[in-house]
DNA sequence: GCGCAAAAAATCGTATACAATTTAGCCGTC
DNA sequence: GACGGCTAAATTGTATACGATTTTTTGCGC
């Protein structure tokens, strides 16, 4: 039996239903980067990789095609997204239009336990950004987007949570395709700026540094068409 | 054959697969409000209804869950979903977050064209509410939201306008399981003076009356815990 | 060798079948 | 008459089966 099947064991919470782990499976390996994007998933090979059915295999791509994480075209299967330079542009756009809400929001409530649990966010990240090894860049990887992930979650609004959960999940699509700089991690110290912010109950100021930051992200990017992977294109230069 | 199965011959999109068109049937009835909130949508039901197998009935209900229009309880069914007063808050949070963004990028971008559309829409508005009839007023709820997606369609990010597709269509359930006053046209004046902003370019007013516009929806409802609907609650007050 | 048509293989769309769980009814006991 | 457990019916969870569509391979003529 292989590792992937073995994983669904470990997650054995009774109330989720065997798709949902498989998508989660899944979704992780999207974000983390171990999953490229344009890569196939048939039904069949997902199924047989988590040894089961095709039935619940396609429950599982059909969902997180919904969270515009794989794209399925009739007839022709799933595959990782794959997201144009536009697709790249909305999602970085309804980043910068919604996080300062919910920064705001999440300001209003914060408990000192929670600074205190962003802070040790901030550590961690530290110390992985410190860290080689792929294995740390890709905690990295997660660990920058649970500090925004975080902070929807202190804002108490679970709608605007999960809308958060997929904009980070496909910016970090976005960052596998188009990012430039080897170091990911360029926005770190803007994190605890953010925080700090926060703490001194600066609202104005922490909402200017997140839509500052969310533009340094995207300023790293670049947002030129690329056609296929390995065409033409990438000899006659 | 019923009026439902037929329904779906009517929009032959053969880029649509089955699922997904008994999925925007479903839902066009719950925001229309043909279908009350905590009825249970059981599969075999579904799919006897439009004459399919459970497994389409059953892909159609997973994907309104992901919209938050259909709750699904392991082992137990699906149901249209019955918003708590807290998750009904929630909605219009985030509506509140949401809408002021949106409609700066709508206004930035909006042409002369599709101003005469939004007064297009203002106008298809009155005209239902002085019609009466049952007809009437499920065309009116639809238009009251369509204002709002078209501001959404118009700003141009297809995410956002994907967002406020959900949001615009549980705002039309917790109408319906909290609204007070029988007339939902409360807030028509309100798009009007709305479009008015906008054309005079006036952003900051336009997002003020819009932020209003909302307010005034949510302070209609009466947003207090209803134990299921028919218990003990309902006879000895 | 190259292009193109037809056959073969692979893959998806949907239906049906069976197992597992929940729900409802029934009956005996207190 | 109310309560608790047992059985049967209904409903969901998952697997398998089959027809339809797409993709790949094959084979032929040029």
């Amino acid at each position: 039996m292989n590792s992937a099947a073995n994983a669904l064991q470990t997650t054995d919470d009774p109330t989720e239903t065997g798709a949902q782990q498989i998508r989660d499976a899944i979704r992780d390996a999207i974000v983390e980067r171990r999953l490229s994007p344009g890569t196939k998933l048939s039904e069949s090979d997902v199924g047989n990789l988590f040894n089961v059915s095709r039935t619940l295999a396609r429950a599982a791509l059909q969902a997180l095609s919904y969270e515009g994480l794989v794209s399925v075209a009739k007839n022709r299967g799933a595959f990782v997204a794959y997201p144009s330079p536009d697709e790249a542009r909305q999602i970085f756009a309804a980043r910068r239009l919604i996080e300062p809400g919910i920064l705001r929001e999440a300001a209003a409530r914060i408990t000192p336990s929670e600074i205190q649990h962003l802070k040790q966010l901030l550590l961690e990240e530290s110390r992985l950004i410190s860290e080689r090894g792929q294995t740390a860049r890709r905690a990295e990887i997660k660990a920058s987007g649970d500090f925004h992930l975080t902070l929807a979650s202190i804002s108490g609004n679970s709608i605007m949570q999960r809308f958060m959960d997929e904009l980070v999940a496909r910016s970090s699509l976005v960052i596998a395709l188009y990012g430039q700089s080897t170091i990911s991690s360029c926005g770190h110290s803007e994190h605890g700026d953010i925080v700090s912010a926060i703490e001194r109950k600066d609202l104005d100021r922490a909402c200017h540094l997140m839509v500052h930051h969310i533009a340094h992200i995207e300023a790293d990017l670049d947002l030129r068409e690329r056609k296929g992977q390995g065409l033409k294109e990438a000899f006659d230069l």
